[in-house]
DNA sequence: GCCACCTATGCAACTTGTTGCACTGCACGC
DNA sequence: GCGTGCAGTGCAACAAGTTGCATAGGTGGC
């Protein structure tokens, strides 16, 4: 599983908190890999066991205390080893394409209101990548090393987006149309 | 989770036996929603004791008998429950963006080796989906009804494809132009 | 005659992911 | 002074997905 991996990844372009990486799956790196603090936690732990990272705890005031963990030798070695080592493509698991399949079984209707609002959800989303693309990405060109590679990622979510808003988009002229006859 | 649904779906579909699902999950349903035949064998098994399907033993010749299943009423029920019923956009999860995002870790030559093999696999998958499109689908302008529901689901699959096979190549290009520097 | 592969179902063990809850303490609004 | 929300860690139970194996007869190649 590639969840350590991007932990990995995470703590390696910054050390931080379990709740910290938590909020960083919430934002950016949840943009291609979703992750709950309760997983974040568990592999922390288990991370710790195998030597990949190393934490210690800091004490704060006003607020609990917390665990800093940072990437250990082993743990880049292990990340280098998974980079070089072939995964298989994702195992595709889309309910909505399941809905659209087996929408002459239910109400047609709340069907096309469900699609549409997929529709406005990646729509939202789209609109958030492109913000951030432009914000923090705003002459690509001349991007070099991990901030290409960031870069990159966001280009794929902004691709992945922007294809599920067209198709969405295609289905609902499709069950609209079809409706009417 | 959806697997029952999309089993519904397939069974309403054609009525048949846990080992044909497998069969169609590996191909055509496959392609919005993997599944391995132990899942589906107890998933079916579930599905009876909830009385969503049938089953009944099936004595064949030269063969293993085998349990032919079918949608019961309340089966249908449930599915028209849960097609008017709103879901959550998908958890992404996407292994190769991970590694992306980590590339200045490891071997970039080896990177490129594992997007270009991606990009290879994503771009077969698209021929296949095309294929079908071409063989099925001749004219999509005059579907309705169950077909229509199946071709834009398909629709979906070459769209999702497309888009990986094209980010690939960005990521691709911008890799090995970043290399040269 | 043996090996490999297909049809067909399923158990058992394991790994992952989800959900609900528990505990602490500060800040802020009303 | 009370509820809400944020920061912070974590257990326990459950649901879902994966992997390895077992069983059993039939087909087809060498």
């Amino acid at each position: 599983m590639a969840l350590e991996h991007a932990i990995l990844v995470s703590l390696d372009e910054r050390s931080g908190s379990g709740y910290e990486l938590a909020r960083r799956f919430e934002k950016s790196i949840g943009f291609f890999w979703a992750a709950t603090h309760q997983q974040i936690y568990r592999t922390l732990k288990r991370m710790v066991e195998l030597g990949w990272v190393t934490g210690h705890e800091v004490a704060q005031d006003g607020r609990p205390d917390k665990k800093v963990y940072e990437v250990a030798d082993a743990g880049r070695a292990e990340l280098a080893r998974w980079l070089a080592s072939p995964g298989e493509p994702e195992t595709i698991r889309h309910d909505l394409s399941v809905k659209v399949r087996g929408a002459s079984l239910g109400d047609p209707a709340a069907l096309v209101d469900e699609v549409a609002r997929h529709r406005d959800l990646h729509a939202e989303r789209l609109d958030v990548y492109l913000a951030v693309e432009k914000k923090d990405f705003p002459d690509p060109s001349a991007l070099s090393g991990r901030r290409l590679h960031q870069h990159l990622v966001l280009r794929g979510g902004i691709r992945a987006e922007r294809a599920l808003v067209e198709w969405c988009d295609e289905v609902l002229v499709a069950l609209r149309e079809d409706d009417r006859r």
